[in-house]
DNA sequence: TTCCTGAGATTACTGTTGTAATCCTTATTT
DNA sequence: AAATAAGGATTACAACAGTAATCTCAGGAA
């Protein structure tokens, strides 16, 4: 598929308020924010116009209010290209440390577990 | 612990070969790297003294020969770091699609599968 | 001894990111 | 109508990153 804009660290937090809820106005993404950063609005507005030119937001307008946010492009395949860069970068020997690692410190549901042990079951059929 | 350098993208590259074998002279990092890249070899001296600066590499000199340069952080730690950085990233809801596209796609032998099955044994048992 | 070569040091230059502040315009309040 | 405020557009500015080229000096080739 195309090319998927690069998305900052920042812009991260950003587009996981527009994935979890949109579309949204730059303040209620402001609000949505707040609770977890510090930023200032100016720097979410900064983040946002970012992400507009980078055609990973764009919004609309309705009767002359304010703007309305909404991705472009969507969560799973953001975190698949964020997957595939992460992987490349660290791939090799130490991936299965990591992977250890990994399982143990994440907290998964019981039903999330057996989700994945079946898929290693799967793997080690073939 | 202190502060691991912030290591980047085309760094890693560098970090990569010299975790792999070191002490290496910076000629040795080129050539390892001319397998895989296309970069000048005044571009990877570049990285090598941003690394150094970075404290995540020295070197030393044997009798007034090339210096030869060797890491100061562990692989280990630095994907731990890079681990955690994407986790933080990525993190929430979308956890789980990417656990399950990554065990997917990564090729693990039969005995990693079994080690990966115990330790989602142990969680669950908990 | 002089010149060239190669390693290492220094400098370069553009784009991105983090982090905002300022400017401008239109709607709202006195 | 005038002043203000708020949203959106533009500008700011340093650090880091990608990608090299140039400068300098010491040691080997002629």
């Amino acid at each position: 598929m195309g090319e998927l804009p690069k998305i900052s660290q920042s812009e991260w937090e950003v587009m996981k308020v527009l994935w979890s809820k949109s579309p949204l106005t730059a303040n209620e993404v402001i609000e949505t924010l707040a609770v977890h950063t510090d930023w200032k609005p100016k720097t979410i507005r900064t983040l946002i116009n970012r992400l507009v030119l980078k055609e990973a937001i764009s919004y609309h307008q309705e009767n002359g209010s304010s703007y309305m946010y909404y991705p472009l492009v969507s969560q799973a395949e953001c975190v698949q290209e964020e997957t595939t860069s992460f992987l490349k970068r660290v791939s090799g020997e130490a991936l299965k440390p990591f992977l250890v690692n990994f399982l143990q410190k994440e907290k998964l549901s019981a039903k999330e577990i057996n989700e994945l042990k079946q898929i290693l079951d799967e793997k080690s059929d073939k």
